[in-house]
DNA sequence: CTGAAAGCGCTTACAG
DNA sequence: CTGAAAGCGCTTACAG
């Protein structure tokens, strides 16, 4: 019953020489693809090699050519499925370069974000994807080119303008679904969700925006901070439909906060759309079919970790180029709740 | 401006051995802890390594000791929450037993699923975690098997019993959603969303075992197949009230397909829970906050995860130890939808 | 307790 | 075009 645990791979490019009577350079070559070698000879090794079930030890040639293919992504809030988007695009890009990724999930823990990085580190990642876990120092990414290891921060930034960063402009994200809500004339509009942040600063800072070049003084009764998951949304809902009932705007932190918000509204007997004019913020696929279809801002996630990779993997192909920045620009989604 | 890319870390620990006037195998055995070495020594020696910023590199010291500390785990739909969850559990019991996840997204690409496979076995991946895509081939498992790599199959069995699982009772699951139904004197119940596979099958089994313990027969025109995404869930929804108006019960494939059947129903005026009874499958995050909050069968997604990583690691400690499955027992959760 | 030596599986000049 | 040799950064018997 208890079979004996099968030996790993032991077979190597030595056997394979052997067995296609060649030198273990020439079945390098031919592994590689070399054109220096004689497609006949070419194939010979390979036939060896099939027969053998030789398994390339690609941590042995990379350690050899101090080489990597593996990249270290960590992200903070995989359970929001913006970041979920976010990795998908980013693993497909990185996959079709030829790449690995090692990913982390921090859940914003600033020590577990430490082990997980040293631990890329020690794995010599060829480049890191960094969405970092609040209250990241500023100087992470300084420490991190100092390892050499080429790196982009992405979705939130960590000031100054020393590191290659994938974002969007949320600013003006959130001062287009302000404006949107006060075109259609209503003028108390409510902020809801968010703790803190720069991500937050900034689309509070385009609601602001938005409110005061219409001559809207903004009522700090109206922000709501939340936790960014639909339960924040859930209750900063309840909380702005207690105290200021009048109110039937209001614009999202983010698409989740607003999910939580619209099953507030359902639970007051509230439809958004009808009763309340809400906006999210993200546009993830979630939003499309939530009840009701939500309004938001597009900033297209999976794209955003596309344009991630990509800038990484040209950091990568050349780390003296100059800074990267790429920030999506988001435009307003009109469905129904808003 | 363009700084000359700085070399990789090139200190090693011979570097440091002369630092600290040892020799390198001293060094290597401070760096593992190993009681051989006089306190007064391996002080000396860490001190020396963190004045010349030295850092450990892993996979030389993996190829020497043959030993890997990654495990793949390849998942194919991460814009599915239930996924993204269990991808959060097994990441988070992993890096607790100190493994980094190289983590691939096949999208239900067969092509992609093997040649993340055959990278991870490159990759030397001390295990693997694999939530097989749709189309797999039931010899898979040997296949891994047959590469010394201990497997653990997530989510879909393959049918047979040649390697471990963690899943759910995904029929005693529908089973319960069905019953609940009918106990509540319904008698006409759709079935939303699947469109093939083994789980769809158990589900749908659970479904037909409820009505017929009832005594309903099953209309094949009450099951509406559909993509297993919030897209699918509303068109069947909107399906079924075309073609079964009478109709306002149903048990739904997934949560996400339950959330699109929710939008349906808000588009038309319906609200589930008063209008329409429906259920949902897994018991994802967003279950709690939608609109309104989904009755489901939770089967503890992120748990599901655990339990795989566990699985797998107990696998890697002992590959001969028998057959391990492990069936998340399905609770019917009532909440408002149903 | 510590050092010298071999070797993990590969790649890469360097000769021929 | 192909082979012999050195070396990537580590670990692990083996002596002492």
């Amino acid at each position: 019953m208890a079979r004996p645990p099968r030996p790993r791979s032991q077979i190597t490019i030595l056997d394979v020489a052997t067995a296609a009577k060649v030198s273990k350079s020439t079945v390098s070559l031919v592994l590689q693809g070399s054109p220096l070698i004689r497609e006949q000879t070419a194939a010979r090794v390979r036939r060896a090699a099939g027969k053998l079930g030789y398994v390339y030890n690609r941590r042995a040639a990379e350690l050899r050519r101090k080489s990597s293919n593996t990249i270290g992504v960590v992200i903070n809030d995989l359970m929001n499925p913006f970041f979920a988007e976010v990795l998908v695009g980013i693993e497909r890009k990185l996959v079709r370069a030829g790449y690995i990724v090692l990913m982390a999930h921090t859940s914003e823990d600033l020590e577990r974000q430490r082990t997980v990085l040293q631990s890329m580190r020690e794995h010599n990642a060829a480049g890191i994807l960094l969405c970092p876990a609040l209250g990241t120092a500023k100087s992470l990414p300084r420490h991190i080119a100092a390892w050499g290891i080429p790196l982009v921060v992405m979705v939130r930034s960590l000031g100054g303008t020393g590191y290659d960063f994938a974002g969007a402009d949320y600013e003006h994200g959130t001062y287009l679904a302000t404006r949107h809500l006060l075109s259609a004339g209503r003028t108390r509009i409510a902020f809801l969700g968010g703790v803190s942040g720069v991500v937050l600063e900034q689309r509070l800072q385009g609601y602001r925006a938005a409110l005061t070049e219409a001559g809207v003084v903004l009522d700090p009764g109206l922000v709501f901070a939340a936790a960014t998951n639909r339960q924040g949304g859930y209750g900063a809902m309840l909380a702005l439909l207690e105290r200021a009932p009048r109110v039937t705007a209001a614009v999202c932190y983010s698409d989740i906060v607003a999910f939580g918000a619209l099953s507030a509204l359902g639970e007051r007997g509230l439809r958004a759309g009808a009763d309340f004019a809400l906006l999210g913020f993200d546009n993830v696929l979630d939003a499309a079919h939530s009840n009701p279809p939500l309004s938001t801002v597009d900033i297209r996630p999976s794209e955003l970790g596309e344009h991630a990779a990509t800038a990484l993997l040209a950091r990568i192909a050349n780390p003296a180029q100059s800074r990267q920045t790429y920030l999506a620009e988001p435009q307003l989604l009109v469905r129904q709740s808003g």
